[in-house]
DNA sequence: CTGCAACTTCAAGCCGACTTGAAGTCAAGC
DNA sequence: GCTTGACTTCAAGTCGGCTTGAAGTTGCAG
């Protein structure tokens, strides 16, 4: 009860917790991944929230989604609040689909794989399936994602 | 018989093949993962060969690995030749487990994922399942992988 | 009140994986 | 034999996702 106490991190707190350098994490906010108040003198306090924010963020890096896509998702979320487990599964369950996506790419490209080796046609680089996004030989400038498939 | 015809590929029929940019094969010859002769004006003919190292490459890069990486694995293979059997699915082994590691990954985040909104905990942020490779904060300079994680 | 670690901003650097552009050379079809 | 499009090299640029460093400020323990 009353205004919390303990529940304000310091950058280097967040960054104990969640082992991400400081500088990751005022990166994050930079893009507004995470959010933070400021004490008098200026210094960062970062709600426990962002330890679930800076989570759901690493979780989506690794299912291969840029910050921006992450923050996207996040978008749906209260800043400073925790949210609802309304809110929360609406946002898990699109990248949820996500993530079964992921799985039945790398599935198929395993079996696709063993089926090559099984029956020695060697065809991998002949073989549709494994490219299975065709012509990209043209497509803009700058960095390319690095799967630029999906 | 003889010295062959048509299985000297110019960089443009890669490209067109592959579906790569002509300087992305460029890129990959100087990194040495594909190789090429050269007509008497200079000019790059590629073995056919190189039309599967490409796919292994891409491949290699949608289960995460760099191209340093995927160079390493195709280390195991010969250059001129085509591989045998044998040789190919040594290759291939090693990779088919990495890809089973990140589809057992990727299931283990769905399924907490799901667990999470399921209990109601949402405690996310502080789960260690989603913080599995822990402190990390103090690293080295330089780019990090997208994914650190492994 | 002091000292020191932890914080602040800002600019610059870096890595991987390429792309772009300039300036020039090759090859093959008419 | 010429033209034209595909090729060549090289240097520089780009993008995402940070890290590093400099120079200065805060905040808390003693």
């Amino acid at each position: 009860m009353g205004p919390s106490r303990h529940d304000r991190l310091t950058i280097g707190e967040l960054s104990a917790r969640s082992g991400l350098a400081t500088s990751a994490l005022r990166y994050y906010e930079e893009l507004g991944l995470i959010h933070s108040e400021r004490t008098a003198g200026g210094q960062r306090r970062f709600a426990r929230q962002a330890l679930r924010r800076v989570a759901f963020v690493r979780a989506a890096q690794r299912v291969g989604l840029s910050l921006d896509e992450a923050g996207a998702a996040l978008a749906g979320l209260p800043v400073d609040r925790s949210p609802t487990a309304t809110e929360w599964s609406r946002v898990a369950r699109t990248w949820q689909s996500r993530i079964d996506e992921q799985i039945e790419d790398l599935r198929r490209l395993r079996d696709h794989l063993t089926g090559c080796i099984g029956c020695g046609c060697l065809s991998l680089g002949t073989c549709a399936l494994y490219n299975p996004h065709d012509v990209q030989g043209a497509d803009g400038p700058g960095a390319r994602k690095l799967l630029p498939s999906r």
